[in-house]
DNA sequence: CGACATATTGATCGACTTCAAGTGTAGTGG
DNA sequence: CCACTACACTTGAAGTCGATCAATATGTCG
């Protein structure tokens, strides 16, 4: 009930959006209040249903506030490979605010209830505040920060490994935005789905799975999925939290 | 505000910096002039030298003027996975101007000449110039754009046609920058190094490599790439240009 | 209860890795 | 000019990982 000072990025009455960018630096109020002044509407998809479609031209992005998503690129081979998932306080497609066109799409993996901002908000932000439009952009690069960390393990690590080292991703963003509890979260996404992520088939996946269920470093079922042992599943994932720069500084 | 008369990408006055941007949308007298400005200094860097080290706080962000450059990164199994290729024109750690830290280290793969651009004038980019950041930015998003179709190549595509699809990109990349001649370029990488790239091994790779020639899509030696049938390789790489978007509009 | 998606298991096959050796090719010094 | 070195490239053989095909649970929801 403290009456204005900086934002607190743990104050439950915060805006999904403003408590992500929040993790990486102060807001102020006015900021906060750009950020709510700039959402255009709201809007609710079902899961399986496409957020943004690839090649579509936008005027909007949109912001997740409950629910996870996915981007997803389909190959004229008729693959399926999922690029990045996006949980609560995401902006799934940010970055069409300046690139315009979808290279890839984004679907919703579970019911999602979405912020929609329109690109000429956005636009605004940009000429008038500078801060904050950083922020804006730092979001954008922690994607990519993500995207260049999924390209090493994918090369680079067995499946179990790598399903481990995005076990401990999700745990780490979720963990940002409070929807960790009992050292677990709720996670809706099917073995087609993560096979699509992690680049194999379902039937390897599902033998994955089982090999860390085995290993007793997680359990998953009923749309949960629990850690067991975080410091043994980040060993096998190889995992440095560093690159998810979850760190409140200046920028 | 009239516009000035617009940047010709072209231009062979141009720095390389500038000429990059000016492939997304135009640039004004002013913010070239500004661009020029930001440069604090320039350096020398041997093949095989990190030009970014990992870890590393950094105080101003490197562009390639001339020469190759990888971002990679080590993984403590002892394997490395490269998941970026730069050349002239690219910024290889924009990113570091909000991040900081490095997650992953930048190497030189040719002798490079680089440019360095201080962390304080890009600052002062961002409070006065919104169109110029929303260029900057952009160029970031790109880099984003890249990794996703990376992510999508490595996890669903065979070697061959991964490989195909590289190459495709390197090609519209250094065309749009004029390294383009006779249908080929310079491309200064080991195969040990591609390797890294596509996340498999020097003796895989070198039989891809082998079979792209035996299908005479490509010639490959002595330093220099030349592509023989682009469409052909472009089928087998199922490559679509759109996430390159280089196109010129109002950004 | 049937209908349908999701999860699990088995068997077979091919892509890719690893280990190991051999073949250029360019640079250095005698 | 040749010997020597260093490095990149190429090839072979054996073995492993993951894909594919196919079938059988298990669950969920009308």
């Amino acid at each position: 009930m403290t009456p204005k000072p900086a934002a607190d990025p743990n104050a439950p009455s915060l805006n999904p959006l403003a408590r992500k960018l929040a993790i990486y630096d102060t807001l102020t109020d006015r900021e906060i209040a750009r950020l709510a002044e700039a959402i255009g509407g709201y809007r609710d998809v079902a899961a399986g249903e496409d957020i943004v479609g690839v090649d579509q031209r936008t005027v909007f992005s949109t912001v997740i506030l409950e629910g996870w998503a996915a981007r997803y690129k389909l190959l004229p081979n008729g693959r399926r490979q999922i690029t990045a998932l996006h949980i609560p306080g995401d902006f799934v497609d940010l970055h069409s605010f300046l690139l315009h066109v979808m290279d890839q799409g984004v679907t919703a993996l579970s019911h999602c209830h979405v912020a929609q901002v329109p690109h000429e908000a956005l636009r605004k932000i940009t000429d008038s505040e500078p801060h904050l439009t950083r922020l804006l952009w730092m979001s954008t690069l922690t994607d990519g920060a993500l995207h260049r960390e999924w390209l090493a393990a994918m090369g680079q690590m067995p499946t179990a490994a790598q399903a481990a080292h995005l076990v401990c991703e999700l745990y780490l963003r979720l963990d940002a935005v409070d929807l960790v509890s009992n050292a677990g979260f709720a996670f809706p996404m099917t073995q087609v789905e993560l096979a699509d992520t992690l680049g194999v088939s379902t039937v390897h996946l599902n033998r994955t799975v089982q090999e860390l269920r085995a290993m007793k470093l997680i359990t998953w079922s009923g749309g949960r999925l629990t850690v067991l042992d975080f410091p043994r599943l980040a060993k096998l994932g190889q995992f440095d939290p560093t690159y998810l720069h979850q760190r409140r500084e200046p920028r």
